[in-house]
RNA sequence: GGGGGAAUGUCCCGAGUGGCAAAGGGGGCGGACUGUAAAUCCGCUGCUGUAAUGGCUUCGUAGGUUCGAGUCCUACUUCCCCCA
C-alpha cells in the first residue's frame, strides 16, 4: 500500500492500525467512504462450529468499519460451504452435509453480536446466507448468466489454482468453480444491498477481485476489493493455535480463561500490533504501551489480554479470568475460576492412576501421552513435579477441596470430587 | 484405449534391502534458561499394559504367497506423466 493519506475516517483508521494488505482503486474508494456510509461485506464459511482467532482480523474490520459510520454485512456461506475453497489448501477437503453447515452456522452467528451492532438503522450490521441465491440457479442459467464472464485463461493465472495445478494435486471442477460463486455473492450483495467493498485475507484477493470486476461489467457499478496481511506471528508462526488446539471463539470450545491466556502468551514482538488490531485501546495508548522496555513489557501483555477478553466475552468474564491467572501464576494461589473437572468422590476414595484422571481431565490425549508428559517432568499434581504416571490420586491428595493438576506450567485443571 | 509411475506413522513433508512400531525433517508437546516473551539447548511425539521382556493396531482398499509383508503377487480405488 503507497502511504496515501486517506480521507475518510474508515480507511484512516485502518491503515494507522495495520489491516490493510492490498486494495483496488485506494483513492476512488477513500472518496466515496469520505462523502456518505458505504455498505462492505466478508463471508466467512461454515466449515467448523467456531470460528478462530484468524477470524478475528475479518471480524474486527468490520467492527472499524461500523465504528467509523458504515454499514457491515456478515455473509455466512451456507452455499460456497457446500463447494470449498481451494484457497490455501493443499488437498480437498471432505464435503459436509447440509445439517452440518447449518448447525455450524448456527453456532458461528452468536459471536458476530459481540463486535457488532446489528439492527435495522442505516449503519446497523445484517447478517445474510448466500445459500439464499446460490442455490436457486438452475444449472444452464448460471453458465449463461456468470459463466460468461469468466475466461479459463485468466482462472487459471490466479494462485489459488496454480499453485494446485504446479503441485500436481487435483482441483476438482466443483473447486474451481469456488471463485465463481463467490464472485457473484458480491454481485448480489451489490444488488440487494448497495454493498460498494468486499474485504477478506490477503489469500481471498483473487477471489474478491473476481467479483469486483464482474460487478464493474455486468452492472456497470463501483466496486472494491481490500485485503488484510496475513497474520502470523512474529517469530512466523501461522496464528490461531497455541496451547493444545486452535483458539475458538465460542465460549463452550475455548474457555474465556484460555482466551485471556492465549493474549496473555504474545511475544514481545507482536504485542503493539495486537493491540492495534485486536482492541479499541487508542492509537498513543498502544505506543505507550509496546514501548515498555524488558519484562515490563508483561503490563503491556496484561492490558491486551484483557480488553481483547472484555470484547469476546465481557467485561466481568475478562476481570475474571485475569484474577485467576494472577492468582496462579504471581501468587501461587488457587482460584475458583480456574478451568475445572468435577469426578465423583467415589473414585477418589477408591484411588484413580494420575496418568487417566491427567487424560479424563483434558491435559493428555491418551495415557501414554500422560505418562510420557510425566515421565519427562511436565506433569504437576499439586504443584509438585511427579513422575510416575501410574501413581495413585486419592483423598489424600485433595487440598482445600480439589486436586491440582498442571501440564506444563501454563495449563492448570482443579479437579473437583462431587 | 495403450504404456509408465505414485499413494507411508489420520498434522505435514519424507526415507524405507522380506524380520519394522518403521530413518530424517517440519510442526506440536514437555524440560532447562527467562519475564507466563523470543532465541538457544535437551527430551518426548501409535494405543494399551508391567519393575521389566510384552500385547494390540498402523504404510490407499480387498485378497493371496511366506514361519514372517510397508516391502513380493492379483484385483480394485484415486492421482501424476507419456502415447492415441
Amino acid at each position: 500500500m503507497p502511504d496515501a493519506a486517506f480521507q475518510s475516517e474508515f480507511l484512516k483508521t485502518l491503515q494507522a492500525r495495520g489491516y490493510i494488505n492490498q486494495a483496488t482503486h485506494p483513492e476512488e474508494l477513500d472518496g466515496l467512504a469520505a462523502r456518505g456510509a458505504i455498505t462492505a461485506y466478508i463471508g466467512f464459511d461454515a466449515t467448523a462450529a467456531s470460528l478462530h482467532v484468524g477470524h478475528l482480523f475479518s471480524i474486527m474490520t468490520l467492527r472499524r468499519l461500523q465504528q467509523a459510520g458504515h454499514k457491515p454485512i456478515v455473509l455466512m456461506g451456507g452455499g460456497t460451504t457446500k463447494v470449498g475453497d481451494p484457497t490455501d489448501k493443499e488437498g480437498q477437503r471432505p464435503l459436509l452435509t447440509d445439517e452440518q453447515i447449518q448447525a455450524n452456522i448456527a453456532s458461528i452467528k452468536t459471536v458476530f453480536s459481540r463486535f457488532l451492532t446489528f439492527g435495522d438503522g442505516p449503519t446497523d450490521a445484517v447478517m445474510v446466507n448466500n445459500a439464499d441465491w446460490l442455490e436457486r440457479f438452475g444449472y444452464v442459467q448460471f453458465l449463461r448468466d456468470y459463466g460468461v464472464h469468466f475466461t479459463i485463461n485468466r482462472m487459471l493465472a490466479f494462485d489459488s489454482v496454480k499453485l494446485r495445478l504446479e503441485r500436481e494435486q487435483p482441483m476438482t471442477f466443483l473447486e474451481f468453480n469456488y471463485m465463481l460463486m463467490q464472485s457473484v455473492d458480491f454481485l448480489e450483495l451489490s444488488r440487494r444491498y448497495g454493498c460498494v467493498l468486499q474485504m477478506g485475507g490477503s489469500d481471498q484477493w483473487g477471489n474478491i477481485v473476481n467479483g469486483v470486476e464482474l460487478i464493474r461489467r455486468v452492472d456497470g457499478k463501483p466496486a472494491f476489493g481490500l485485503t488484510t496481511p496475513l497474520l502470523a506471528t512474529a517469530s512466523g508462526q501461522k496464528m490461531g493455535k497455541t496451547l493444545g488446539g486452535a483458539v475458538w471463539l465460542n465460549a463452550d470450545l475455548r474457555s474465556p480463561y484460555d482466551y485471556w491466556q492465549f493474549w496473555r502468551n504474545t511475544e514481545d514482538a507482536d504485542v503493539g500490533r495486537f493491540m492495534r488490531l485486536f482492541t479499541d485501546l487508542p492509537l498513543d495508548e498502544i505506543a505507550r504501551l509496546e514501548a515498555l522496555p524488558g519484562a515490563e513489557i508483561n503490563e503491556a501483555k496484561k492490558v491486551l489480554a484483557n480488553a481483547a477478553t472484555r470484547l469476546l466475552h465481557g467485561a466481568e468474564a475478562a476481570t475474571t479470568a485475569e484474577a485467576a491467572a494472577t492468582a496462579a501464576f504471581e501468587q501461587g494461589r488457587l482460584s475458583d475460576d480456574l478451568p475445572t473437572h468435577e469426578v465423583d468422590r467415589g473414585v477418589l476414595d477408591a484411588g484413580v492412576a494420575l496418568a487417566s484422571l491427567a487424560v479424563e481431565a483434558g491435559l493428555a490425549a491418551s495415557k501414554g501421552e500422560a505418562r510420557r508428559l510425566a515421565k519427562g517432568g511436565g506433569l504437576r499434581l499439586n504443584d509438585r513435579a511427579e513422575t510416575d504416571g501410574d501413581r495413585l490420586v486419592t483423598d489424600a491428595d485433595i487440598v482445600d477441596g480439589v486436586v491440582k493438576l498442571g501440564a506444563g506450567k501454563k495449563k492448570i485443571v482443579l479437579v473437583k470430587p462431587v
